[in-house]
DNA sequence: TTCACATTTTTGTTGCATCAAAAAAACATG
DNA sequence: CATGTTTTTTTGATGCAACAAAAATGTGAA
């Protein structure tokens, strides 16, 4: 009988006690703008504040580096970045581009039940806007998408759309709330939706991306407000 | 006077003395085939290789897990990844979206200087195919890709091509010297920088797609008739 | 205040010992 | 031989100390 290949089923990382645990968990404070840019990450902090030692806990700042959202600043100097817009660009470029193909593999997996999840979270997302919930809005917005990438099949794929997620995240709760208020996704939402309902590869990349682009040109937007703000301040 | 925002221009990795080297270091193994599938890399084996303690060759293993380039066999044991074909098609599609993409934005930056850089690799290519020598080849045909890719200005983009290029590079040098002889590239690469002198986005990315997918095609029919006559042997 | 320089404090890197857990080897049993 | 079981060996994770290097702070001159 032919010999099996070894099982490598397992591609994720091993769940390593504490360095992953420490990652995580960094990852979910970033995510959630328990940083600021600019804040600076030093082993020790980090290895205080989770009640890890230092090894766990540099594990997960040189993890955070590696992805982009942390950076050095100086030789021995970790910090959150500040997004300058030409890295926003950057990233939109490679959302767009990973991003849509990502839709545009989903349909072959959309099933009524994939669509009546999307539903679900589109609810979700609808409801935490009409309660001023802006912050759930943001957590339902990006189940959302997800949801929808998940469709493709492709763990790496994943893996590296979630990163560039992570690396607006630690901005991007600067520009809360006002991002969240403008309710800006709705539309393409809906198209995806029906993109995958009518299972159109084509027509759930052009949502997709068109939820990406109006989504950067807000940012853009309250970006540039906040400095008209801040210059005329002064 | 207005404050100008810290410099934050160093977002690549700090040359971490030793960890960062150690990492190099068995990248470049990797990618010159010194693994093979199915080897086993330990903290221990790699320290001594390198001769360096076992912080840095643990950080090292840690990072190439990260990028794909090993993974977890079981709880404690990382080996180099035997690339199936799943894996592969994820690979391409990856490449073909980012790759695609960044070529598309080389065109912006494509002087003549770069025009020749890439007339003076493809020589090199075209040279150490007639002299035979493949594994030259090979890595000249990396120098003509990345010289489009780094036209395109976005450093992240960049490094996750590499990354892609790196998990796919050690499976690769399994497949050598078939791979290399078959001169796939040449027609695609010429019509690239054909594109590039005629700032053509649309033309730049439909060139290397072809070139990915033909790689593709290459990489699936070679490794298909060794699985064949490995059967056949038996 | 600003800038250059000296001093003090903080910090990351590295190496290493420990230990539970996993892998490999040895062994026994059918 | 195959297969299950026990024993031995190997392994990674973790915590920690030492130290050089960098950052922060302090100081003084212009």
């Amino acid at each position: 009988m032919e010999m099996a290949p070894e099982d490598e089923g397992n591609h994720q990382h091993q769940p390593n006690r504490l360095g992953e645990m420490a990652y995580r968990n960094m990852k979910e404070r970033l995510i959630r703008g328990a940083f600021s840019p600019g804040d600076k990450l030093t082993i020790r902090a980090v290895s205080e504040m989770l009640d890890v030692s230092s090894t766990p806990a540099r594990d997960a700042i040189n993890r955070l580096v590696i992805d982009g959202a942390l950076i050095y600043s100086g030789p021995k100097t970790v910090i959150v970045p500040h997004l300058r817009l030409s890295d926003l660009e950057e990233i939109t470029q490679m959302r767009l581009a990973l991003e849509g193909l990502a839709a545009a593999l989903s349909i072959k997996a959309a099933s009524e039940a994939a669509i009546e999840e999307l539903e679900l979270f589109q609810a979700k997302i609808d409801a935490a806007l009409d309660e001023k919930r802006y912050f759930d809005a943001l957590w339902h917005n990006k189940e959302f998408h997800f949801a929808i990438y998940r469709l493709s099949g492709m763990p790496y794929l994943l893996q590296m759309i979630e990163t560039l997620w992570l690396r607006v995240g630690a901005s991007f709760n600067g520009l809360y709330p006002e991002f969240s208020e403008t309710r800006y996704g709705a539309r393409n939402h809906r198209s995806a939706i029906e993109a995958l309902v009518e299972k159109d590869a084509a027509a759930a990349r052009a949502a997709i991306e068109n939820d990406i682009r109006d989504g950067f040109r807000q940012m853009k937007k309250i970006s540039a407000d906040r400095d008209q703000r801040n210059l005329s301040r002064r």
